[in-house]
DNA sequence: GCTGCTGATATGTCCGGACAACTTTCAATG
DNA sequence: CATTGAAAGTTGTCCGGACATATCAGCAGC
């Protein structure tokens, strides 16, 4: 009943209409945010049950419905609750989520080919999916899928910087025919062909004997030791669009990955 | 005069409150957002300059301020505007910027051993630093460092998963007198004892031959294959705190990362 | 010419209210 | 018992207004 016996650490003293910084030195609502904040954190709400509603919180804290959205908004941005309309707020984490991330603008960031490379494509064919390649794309065994295989340049050099199959799914091939001659790697053709929109990707980088095929694209001796990148470029369903494998010389290529705090 | 004039590929028919999704599937906010981002993306505002103020947008579309402040927030996280306050808000970018990312609670993701591996200490000593590890710290040569070797085990596994070799600023001598018995990864140990954050984490995955020491550690031959992890964890300035680097036998790892696309 | 003040202007914060859209619950109905 | 439908509750959207605070241009004064 009485809304003042459950006030919560976040003084208001003089409040008539709206001025900003009442108190402290931040404004209301990012104090408030960090009240609900540290409480969630001090396990004070079970994470995987409901916050109180806006306008219980409203009461709780005598502010107006706008100014707890604000601060219920910045919670949601550090990844801590998850709203639906019409069923309330939910504590999705304890603490803040994704301390570090990586981002890029796009996927050729994570390839970290140089833009003028070029690609030389050998082969297009139609195969069946044998064991050794069926648990990488993944893919049934037997199941037909489209193969491209290729070399990588740098522009004026005379050492490959990498040989590549990529085994793309049956139903994009008619989006392939012209693939030699079109610009770009192939996951772009396919997205901008098809109109089906990449949603993630898994990459795999390990260490591994060059294979025979790519050896010889290479020139290099079959079991040479190289560095393998498979690359899933998967859809919104969850499966996948097409599975690029890259063998490169063991000791001409380092991947380099950059990770920010955030906040 | 007239602001009808100036309208903007938004059409809002009825409009006499505020009923939400006035004429198409989406509310206004996001439709007017979709129409700057789509004139910045055109180059009708140019990047540098200035866009309208919240008020002539206001009138432009012929709503409520609130309403076009949503939508320049929505922009504002798409990474394309940036607003100040008694400025205005500026053009930042002409396309929504990093559209790829990955994240990860903590770094012990970014290093993807599991909870239960132990990590073993096998030699700590103060060393000058030599010309092949001046570059990957980096460091001048004959400059002085704290240099840890050991081995990661997994809990009832034979085999080793790796040999690593840390080297830590002399700064943070002092933080490892007993880190054969502390819990956890060194950088953690420095991050918590020291009170310094680390702000980057640079990563670099390359496949190199053992070097005598780690194929020592691991029981194999020095040149057999191996993929090599270099990271370094810099603080604020951009100065690094510690270069961590762990050779993995070629046949038993696999690094595998994931990318969302993000919004 | 430089400094400092003042006023205009822009975004940030906060209040109030209203209706829309979605979810959940529960009672009535077949 | 299962299904439907109404009602209550909750978040989403949008309007109006007011004041606070930061920025910048211009002007007065030294």
């Amino acid at each position: 009943m009485d809304r003042d016996s459950m006030d919560g650490a976040v003084k208001v003293p003089s409040k008539e209409h709206g001025t900003a910084l009442d108190a402290a030195g931040s404004p209301l609502y990012q104090r408030i945010a960090q009240t609900l904040q540290a409480e969630i954190e001090a396990g004070m709400f079970a994470v995987g049950s409901m916050l109180p509603t806006e306008s219980e919180l409203c009461a709780r804290f005598d502010v107006s419905r706008h100014t707890i959205r604000d601060a219920l908004r910045v919670l949601g941005e550090l990844g801590m609750v998850s709203r639906r309309r019409g069923s309330g707020t939910l504590i999705a984490a304890g603490a803040p989520t994704t301390r570090y991330v990586q981002a890029m603008r796009s996927l050729e960031e994570l390839t970290q080919y140089a833009h003028d490379t070029q690609y030389e494509i050998q082969r297009l064919e139609r195969v069946a999916i044998t064991a050794d390649v069926a648990l990488l794309i993944p893919a049934p065994v037997d199941s037909t899928w489209m193969r491209l295989e290729g070399i990588r340049w740098r522009p004026h050099s005379a050492e490959p910087i990498c040989a590549t199959a990529v085994f793309v799914h049956l139903r994009f091939a008619e989006h392939l025919h012209d693939v030699a001659s079109a610009e770009g790697p192939v996951y772009d053709l396919i997205e901008r062909r098809s109109g089906e929109r990449i949603a993630e990707v898994v990459q795999e980088i390990s260490a591994e004997p060059l294979p025979r095929f790519a050896a010889r694209a290479l020139g290099l001796r079959t079991g040479a030791p190289s560095l393998r990148f498979v690359r899933r470029y998967i859809d919104d369903s969850g499966s996948t669009m097409l599975t690029s494998m890259n063998w490169h010389p063991a000791e001409h290529f380092v991947y380099r990955m950059r990770l920010k705090r955030d906040g």
